[in-house]
RNA sequence: GUGGGCGUAGCUCAACUGGUUAGAGCACUGGACUGUGGAUCCAGAGGUUGGGGGUUCGAGACCCCUCGCUCACCCCA
């Protein structure tokens, strides 16, 4: 084999035995999110790099560390997207959505770029669906949108998963806790590392999620946010509990859930399976009520979430489907002009219909369409094409009858 | 980004402590069977052992580099 042309790390081919999954998970995606009133929305898949900056936040590390950055022959600084709830932001900015009558309310499905090192459940393109809200303040949306990502789960038939839900607070009440972090992290000084040193300007949250083992656990010993919340927050929460109990979905409060993007407000919320491992978050999302307004547009609050495909993908079960065909095998150059013109119009009635043009024997042919898994076979030779009478064989019954082209039609249709 | 494991035919895997021409099953192509699938038997094709360098009389195996996969940590979807 001469050199091959390898695939760039952290990608892959999808193939089509395993795109019948992609297909299912996305028109179910579009039938239940639908349901609950969302639209679809495209974006451009990439974008100008300080949408990125500021949006996702610059003490991110998907910002720090993991964007595909590249200057266009103009000069620019663009980015393919690492996620996408900055684009639909500045989508709803420009275009005004706000202005109109519609509700803001959106589905997107589409790959991200992310430079992370690749393992199982992450990739540096993957795919994700997204929905977000937007101008729904009430912890009742923030419950809703709990409850659909389950409705979807469940009907994906995906059932062994946990709910993890937190709050981290507004701007009102984090600056207080983010002070007491400070505090905190200052008096164990002497544990931390550099990196963290510096964390306790930019943004001590950071700490918890340090690469370095002992900042993690000394930060054990920090305060929880949970703890600082302000009378709204603190109300939002045990409303948007409330709320999820009404729905009747169960959940786990986890007080340091969410950290690594800069933008959330108020409600977390991660489902998470067994199945995956160790990235086994299916889906993740929460409340950002200040980014609509940090961009320039109207002070309207969002929440939403995004679902890492490839590994829903990986826990939903699939049955493999398949719908009738038949096979045409012909032999010789007469009976191949009979079969070509007989499976236009086989296809034109709507039935998968597969005829291979290599010179086989009649046997192979037959070989063929059983190990495809054809329902039928129609086959053709010099006697078929001057009687205009051809063979049909039922491939799961082995019974084979003398059949004219009406008969042929007819039995198809019904089939 | 840090650490462990692994790369041999399309797929799953063999090949002893370094030793002839790198094997098997499945899959593929053909035949036994002149126009009839699934079973059986026979044959064929398929490899620069991920790539590069080194040690050696001799490397799939040992060493170094590199690429990729994988698992854990971390992050996230």
């Amino acid at each position: 084999m001469k050199k091959q042309i390898p695939t760039i790390r952290g990608t892959k081919d999808i193939l089509p035995r395993e795109i019948r999954k992609w297909q299912r998970v996305e028109s179910m995606a579009k039938k239940v999110f639908e349901l609950y009133g969302y639209r679809e929305i495209r974006t451009p898949v990439f974008e100008a790099t300080e949408l990125f900056e500021k949006g996702t936040g610059e003490t991110s590390d998907i910002v720090i560390k993991e964007m595909y950055t590249f200057k266009d022959k103009a000069g620019r600084s663009l980015t393919l997207r690492p996620e996408y709830t900055p684009s639909v932001v500045r989508s709803i900015i420009k275009n005004r959505l706000y202005l109109k009558p519609d509700p803001l309310r959106f589905y997107f499905i589409g790959p991200m770029f992310r430079y992370d090192k690749p393992q199982k459940g992450r990739y540096r393109q993957f795919h994700q669906i997204d929905i977000e809200v937007f101008r729904e303040g009430d912890p009742a949306i923030d419950a809703e949108i709990v409850e659909m990502a389950d409705y979807f789960l469940k009907k994906l038939r995906v059932y062994d998963t946990k709910t993890l839900v937190n709050s981290v607070g507004c701007k009102e009440c984090r600056p207080a806790y983010i002070k007491d972090l400070r505090k905190k992290a200052e008096e164990i000084k002497k544990d931390l590392c550099a990196d963290c040193l510096r964390k306790i300007k930019t943004n001590p949250l950071r700490i918890f999620d340090c690469k370095v083992k002992s900042c993690r656990e000394t930060a054990q010993a920090f305060p929880n946010i949970t703890d600082y919340l302000c009378q709204e927050c603190e109300e939002h929460f045990s409303k948007f509990c409330d709320y999820l109990g009404l729905y009747g979905i169960k959940y786990k409060v986890e007080p340091r859930l969410v950290r690594g993007i800069d933008y959330y407000t108020k409600t977390t919320f991660e489902i998470i399976s067994s199945k995956l491992g160790a990235q086994d978050a299916i889906l993740g999302g929460g409340r950002y009520d200040d980014m609509m307004k940090e961009f320039g547009g109207p002070d309207i609050c969002g929440t939403g979430f995004a679902m890492g495909m490839e590994r829903l993908i990986s826990v939903v079960p699939f049955e493999k489907e398949k719908g009738g065909f038949l096979y045409l095998a012909y032999l010789g150059e007469k009976a191949k002009r009979a079969g070509m013109e007989l499976v236009q119009l086989i296809r034109r009635e709507g039935m998968e219909c597969l005829i291979e043009f290599k010179k086989k024997t009649l046997k192979s042919q037959m070989s063929r369409a059983n190990k495809l898994g054809a329902t039928w076979v129609l086959i053709i030779g010099d006697e078929e094409v001057k009687k205009g009478k051809y063979q049909l064989k039922n491939m799961q019954t082995g019974i084979q009858e003398e059949k004219d082209r009406e008969e042929i039609l007819d039995i198809i249709q019904k089939s």
